[in-house]
DNA sequence: GTAGTCACG
DNA sequence: ACGTACGTGACTACG
């Protein structure tokens, strides 16, 4: 029996989680760094076990309340959605570590683990239990007394100080454990957004409270305070003074329904802990508890994965015959790996498709037509897929003519892995299947010989992937999004991109050679005005020409030397002729290389069409991207750009290019999340938005505002969306930082719901580590508490940015999916061809362009209703450029 | 491969 | 005092 004294140890899941998330480096795979952080973790957790013995043991976490957010995704949803669990979502495999350890894991809605751990350690002291608090936060100190004492983390992960009454009081200039909570409240706390009292920090704040003991002591005493500007502070702020203290202080009285003689801790199975670990790939940890492990278990899991590469039994499908026991034996949800390279998108060849569930694995050779027609009953059956990157596939399956449909029950774990972490970029399936299941691929082109095997191998653990992300999706309420617009959108992308765009090459080439001969004049002209010849396309060079020898004054530095950054030449325009020749130079010549070129070199040959490549899961926002050509970038602000446009027409003379916007779709959007009033009234008065504000912000008529007052308010409303700062501002409208501050302090004043909507975000997201879109997509912000202030600044814009722009690719991708469907159930000849973040372009024959133009507003409009308009302005014309 | 620049929303 | 507008892709130069 064991004679050890009763020890309760009682840790801060969140902090140490946390802790160890941050200390370690950056990882460019988050997942990764996720993984890590559970290392870190359970370092921590090995440690403590070894060094503390404890009799009792508790792990608390924080579960914080359901948000406003979660509301308004019911209201729009009508029905209700779980909430969701925040830990669980980030580090979903703690849990399942902390099990394996037999340790038990406390939450209490609506209470951080601070609180539950005042609980049980003011139980444990009634109790005169030993206790041991583990946590990285200080604020924990409060607790500390004769029988708890504290352990905090130092630098890294493992080290921790330890702390009694009198380790606090050598610390903090002799305070008391319970004057922690009144240093809180006097100097604050960035990290944990509690104000204090400004110009008060940790030595004043001590100073205060070792002549008086507290915070309201020191506040009713304030003729003792010396120093005029301390005593003020401290007068002015009495307020933030007594409100820091309450929200330093740890509740202790947090509704349990558990005690402290149930934490009572046995050991944890080495085998169960083992197995884990093996999972997580702690390879390292099992060493270090592997002492007590049997040889046979270890070997009897050890090469599952290691071999099965290679030595996989699959059966490769050759005649009709074979193929009717691939129907009978594929049951249950299969896994679809379809054989081509991904090197060249556009020109992928597929050569066959290795199909596998649990028990069962085939490959199917394209090279025989007969299995294609076979092949194409069962990708339109009944039966669950999975795949990775459906928009890819039936991208290259169109070239055999084979056309995939939203109705086959397919799921793709890109589209998955991409709601679950958008701020990854495009993934490969190799990272998902290693991040999610620790599975290593092995490199298909070094072990060529093994090709066909390795594909069926993916294919046979793409069932189990998209369960794992799938209850990933459900747990983060992502479900919908998924399976109602992502999913039905890579069809309608797949669509869009082998359809292409009609484009006249001719006219395309005729521009160009227009072009060419006004960069060759202006080369001329330029080299005269400087002198020499230089390469006009180097910044290095031409920035020597402008600051050295022409002696032109520098105004903006980068990195490698002068900025020739077309602002900073638009400030030099007046100083030396050459300065305006060289934009337009600049500006023929991106004409030229990026969309004269840049266009031909990719325009097929046999159909005079341009095919770009939607990305559905690339940005951290939710928009797509377009690329190989982008033509979401094709120019429009300036006439000699936007010309371009002119060779984008319809694939038949009779037909049309129609095109239609969203109007103002980003303010608007803000005036919903933020209820603002004015700004909800002037999208309902139907005003120009930027005038109205124009008129709000100056305080003058909307009938006297000037077209400078309306382009400044156009830039405040910009600024709003991008979330605003005054050196932005600044920059943007080339005005003194002074001013413009001036013009966001009167649009606030102006419009205080967006001022307020603004404040609640970024808190929201400093709370729970995300912000979300109205239809529940996230976007992860872990810079949003860091205390280098560029990266928390940053994560704080995008937190004010995303839920705007994010909602707005919500509702166009809704639309899309929308009209589609409509387009298909009305059967009309109408395509539709791009998407451009707020606008769509379809092609169709003139006989159907009124009821397209019907179709497509009321999809559009209606896609969600808001507490404002939604409008879309639509227009027609022979080519694209005439449907302005 | 990175930096600078510029095209779009 | 810190040092910034949000989200993309393509082209050219240059180490």
């Amino acid at each position: 029996m064991s004679t050890q004294p009763a020890k309760l140890l009682l840790i801060d899941g969140n902090s140490i989680l946390y802790r160890a998330f941050f200390a370690l480096p950056p990882l460019s795979n988050k997942q990764g760094q996720q993984t890590n952080a559970v290392y870190g973790f359970t370092l921590m957790l090995l440690k403590l076990l070894q060094e503390e013995k404890p009799t009792h043991l508790a792990v608390a976490f924080d579960k914080t309340k359901k948000n406003f957010r979660h509301e308004m995704y019911e209201n729009y949803k009508g029905t209700r959605q779980k909430t969701p669990d925040e830990l669980a979502e980030q580090f979903p495999m703690i849990r399942t570590l902390l099990q394996a350890f037999s340790i038990p894991v406390i939450e209490v809605d609506g209470y951080e683990a601070d609180d539950i751990i005042g609980t049980l350690a003011k139980q444990a002291e009634a109790a005169e239990l030993d206790t041991r608090i583990v946590s990285g936060d200080k604020d924990l100190l409060q607790l500390v007394s004769d029988k708890v004492h504290a352990l905090v983390t130092r630098r890294g992960i493992t080290d921790v100080d330890f702390y009694d009454a009198a380790a606090i009081k050598e610390r903090y200039g002799g305070l008391e454990p319970n004057q922690i909570i009144d240093l809180k409240g006097l100097m604050g706390d960035n990290s944990d957004n509690i104000p204090g009292v400004p110009g008060v920090g940790e030595k004043t704040a001590i100073k205060l409270l070792n002549t008086r003991a507290s915070v309201e002591e020191v506040l009713a005493h304030l003729d003792e305070v010396s120093g005029k500007k301390l005593r003020e502070n401290l007068a002015e702020h009495h307020a933030d003074a007594i409100l820091s203290k309450q929200l330093a202080t740890i509740v202790t009285d947090v509704p349990l329904d558990i005690d402290i003689s149930r934490l009572v801790y046995g050991g944890y199975g080495v085998d169960t802990v083992v197995e884990v670990f093996r999972t997580l790939d702690f390879h390292s940890l099992i060493d270090k508890i592997s002492e007590e492990i049997s040889d046979s278990t270890a070997a009897d899991n050890a090469d599952v994965d290691e071999d099965g590469w290679t030595n996989i039994e699959y059966t490769r499908v050759t005649s009709p015959e074979q193929m009717d026991k691939v129907w009978r034996d594929l049951g249950g949800v299969t896994g679809c790996v379809f054989d081509f390279s991904d090197e060249d998108y556009h020109a992928a060849n597929v050569c066959g498709v290795a199909l596998a569930t649990r028990d069962a694995s085939f490959y199917i050779s394209f090279e025989d037509e007969l299995q294609l027609t076979h092949l194409q009953q069962w990708l339109k059956s009944a039966h669950d897929k999975v795949v990775f990157d459906i928009k890819s596939l039936a991208f290259a399956l169109d070239a055999h003519g084979i056309t995939i449909h939203s109705s086959g029950r397919w799921n793709d774990v890109k589209l998955a892995a991409y709601l679950l972490n958008p701020t990854d970029g495009e993934v490969e399936l190799e990272e998902i299947l290693a991040r999610e299941l620790n599975i290593q691929v092995p490199s298909i082109k070094k072990m060529a010989e093994h090709r066909e095997a390795i594909l069926c191998r993916i294919a046979q653990k793409l069932p189990d992937l998209y369960q794992h992300l799938g209850s990933a999706l459900d747990a983060q309420t992502l479900d919908d999004l998924y399976r109602n617009i992502e999913m039905p959108l890579s069809f309608v992308l797949a669509k869009m991109e082998i359809t292409g765009f009609h484009v006249n090459a001719d006219r395309l080439r005729a521009f160009g050679d227009d072009l060419l001969g006004r960069i060759h004049q202006l080369t001329a002209d330029i080299y005269a005005d400087a002198g020499v010849e230089f390469n006009l396309n180097s910044p290095k060079q031409l920035g020597e020409i402008l600051f050295e020898k022409l002696q032109l004054p520098a105004m903006k530095k980068t990195k490698t030397g002068y900025s020739t950054s077309a602002d900073v030449l638009e400030k030099l325009a007046p100083y030396h002729e050459i300065v305006q020749k060289i934009l337009d130079y600049r500006q023929l010549a991106k004409l030229q290389s990026t969309y004269v070129e840049g266009l031909l070199k990719v325009i097929r040959k046999e159909t005079d069409r341009i095919h770009t490549r939607f990305h559905q899961a690339l940005t951290a926002t939710g928009r797509l991207s377009s690329s190989e050509p982008n033509l979401q970038n094709i120019p429009i602000r300036l006439e000699e750009g936007r010309r371009l446009r002119q060779v984008f027409e319809p694939t038949y003379d009779d037909w049309y290019i129609l095109s239609a916007d969203y109007s103002q779709v980003e303010l608007r959007i803000l005036a919903h999340l933020s209820g603002d009033e004015a700004l909800i009234d002037a999208f309902r008065s139907g005003m120009d938005i930027h005038t109205r504000t124009a008129s709000d912000v100056f305080e003058v008529a909307v009938e006297d505002v000037t077209a400078l007052m309306r382009r400044q308010a156009k830039a405040v409303n910009f600024g709003i969306v991008y979330g605003i700062s005054d050196f932005g501002l600044a920059q943007n409208l080339n005005i003194p930082q002074q001013e413009a501050k001036r013009f966001i302090e009167e649009y606030f004043r102006k419009f205080p719901g967006v001022k307020g909507y603004m404040d609640d975000i970024v808190q929201q997201a400093k709370q729970q580590g995300y912000v979300a879109t109205l239809m529940n997509r996230r976007r992860y912000l872990p810079d949003i508490r860091s205390r280098n202030f560029h990266l928390r600044s940053f994560a704080e814009r995008t937190a004010m940015n995303t839920p705007i722009q994010g909602t707005a690719a919500d509702i166009i991708k809704l639309a899309m999916v929308q009209i589609d469907a409509a387009l298909t159930k009305a059967q009309m000849d109408a395509r539709m061809l791009l998407q451009v973040h707020d606008e769509l372009i379809f092609e169709c024959p003139a006989d159907e362009m009124e009821d397209l133009t019907q179709l497509v507003r009321e999809k559009m409009e209606n896609a969600i209703t808001l507490n404002v308009p939604l409008v879309v302005d639509i227009s027609h014309g022979k080519t694209w450029y005439e449907a302005k």
